[in-house]
DNA sequence: TTGAAAGCGCTAACAC
DNA sequence: GTGTTAGCGCTTTCAA
């Protein structure tokens, strides 16, 4: 019977074998100042004989900062997989440490948020959250809460967040360029940036003077809706000579559903996406997308979490610049 | 200055303000046996008027059992999505809590593992973990581990995985069955699962007297692999008339890899994918594909973990049985 | 530089 | 049913 799995070694085990306090144990184990190099190389030397593991929760209990950065994200949305990895890369300096709480079809973000404080995380980074303002708020009282990729004028939370109004009109601006007017627009559906990227276009459309040619068809955030919508813009009287969809899975969705109904892409009509995800460059024509860096929205959201867990900053709100990327599902508007 | 964030209240709060000892409200708060109804309806009032949260960190240290089940997994990948949704689902019955630790670029298994140790986890789940067996064994040796999604055979290690080798038989019998002989298979790369998948593909293809024509090319996990996988496939000097591919995400990079030279799935190329992920219905054509029930396979894992975290079993495997889903990817072989 | 003692917030064993 | 006592593994005064 493979019991006694390797009863825990705890820091009274490491002073003892070393012949040191415990206190001094702890101040080699912390890399504090306070000992002598000899004892150094002593403590730490038994400690990985003995395979010592200093235990977390006892350590953040007694320092009250527990070193702890809650984040929330959606296990089911690739943009968010690119943040969290963002987050990681991050958190590679050092000081506090990630715990993630995933939100999913039973766990909306208020109790993934829960869980997170339960665990007495220093502060929140919440990607993409779905909560209401005032529940985010409410949050936010009770501990630093870092909004990314959610558009929010909420006071007491900070903002890392791309400008997506501004995303969309590069995207239109770059269609009309290419001689397209009647330039459609499929939404997120009642996701985050929905309604600012919809705004957008429709006031891009404006300042282009195409007012009269805006349309938006609603959309989701899948593929599947994105061949839905391909078959409603299939349907309509005149043909568009563009969209610009709410992200890339989506806008997969779109040129799968106009190719099997024999519309060519981009020769018949253009397509741009939002997000720049990973398979986005290898599906049927590589697609032309808007860039939103998640590495830095990452970075600086992280770097505010733990700047508001030290009370350094006040909350505040950072907006990144989206980037164009030019591939092939756009070209020219036919005639 | 928003300072003063309610400073934290904890049990001994409680008690005092419902005036009864800590180990009562303790007793309450925990709903364990012995206390008064009118002392637990006082407590229980007085620690939601203070906004009490108890300390996850200070109970488990106190109590030996920590109640945590420590889950690894990959970001980056859809069908560990549905795997980590099912966990949280089982979780649900209580008792124990999910720990999340991502596998990203810059971390490995072995890392995230490590990180759950030392939040003293009382098993791993790790899914799909790219882990030599040796160092899963080693692990082992510390904590119960539960191995998903990954074909394995390394005592002292639960395994719950579905049957590859025959869920790719389901898939060639299939085309078999519809007349296929010329069928090749794209393999998952250095992926877990890949060598097994390809065993059973060259197993399934022998026992139907085809071994003569079974081919193998090199694919991976993602779209842009299918997509490669296609170019070559359609450099063969004779196009075979069916694929079974590694992944859903791999079989849709195929698809629209031949669509694109012209070629019609399933008019004359079939394809047949694995895992029936979320968009696998929704690409240029409804796929074929293998399910796993990932819903049954997290159940099963997070059942064995607990299991084991109580030493109520000893190590063993279990292997789910596949389904064929038949959608539009496959058809009829042409002539 | 080192060590002794106190205590983080909680649970468990025991007495009442 | 209730309170008292001890202590989980660690960090943190404080004194030596």
């Amino acid at each position: 019977m493979p019991r006694g799995r390797s009863t825990k070694v705890t820091l009274v085990d490491v002073a003892r074998e070393a012949s040191c306090s415990v206190s001094l144990a702890s101040i080699v184990m912390r890399d504090a100042a306070g000992a002598s190099d000899e004892t150094r190389r002593r403590v730490k030397a038994v400690a990985g004989r003995l395979g010592y593991r200093p235990d977390k929760q006892a350590r953040s209990l007694r320092s009250t900062r527990s070193g702890l950065i809650g984040v929330t994200f959606g296990v089911h949305q690739p943009f968010h997989a690119e943040l969290v990895e963002g987050l990681y890369a991050a958190a590679e300096t050092g000081g506090h440490e990630i715990v993630l709480s995933a939100v999913v079809g039973s766990i909306d973000d208020r109790r993934a948020a829960e869980t997170l404080l339960r665990d007495r995380c220093e502060a929140l980074v919440m990607i993409g959250p779905t909560l209401g303002t005032a529940r985010l708020r409410a949050l936010a009282a009770e501990v630093p809460v870092v909004a990314v990729a959610r558009p929010l004028s909420c006071p007491g939370v900070d903002v890392v967040r791309i400008d997506d109004r501004g995303g969309i009109a590069l995207a239109v601006d770059h269609l009309v360029e290419l001689g397209h007017r009647a330039i459609v627009h499929v939404d997120g559906g009642s996701a985050p940036s929905s309604p600012e990227r919809r705004a957008g276009y429709l006031e891009a459309m404006e300042a282009q003077g195409l007012s009269d040619t805006a349309l938006v068809i609603p959309g989701g955030l899948e593929q599947a809706h994105g061949v839905r919508a391909a078959t409603e813009i299939l349907g309509l009287t005149e043909l568009p000579t563009a969209i610009t969809a709410f992200n890339d899975r989506m806008a997969s969705g779109l040129i799968q559903g106009l190719r099997l109904a024999g519309v060519e892409v981009p020769g018949r009509v253009s397509v741009v996406g939002f997000d720049n995800a990973r398979d986005s460059d290898s599906g049927l024509v590589p697609l032309t997308t808007i860039d939103q860096n998640p590495a830095l929205m990452a970075r600086l959201a992280w770097e505010r979490a733990i700047g508001r867990a030290a009370d350094r900053y006040l909350p505040n709100e950072q907006v990144l610049v989206p980037r164009l990327i030019t591939r092939g599902s756009s070209g020219p508007a036919p005639h």
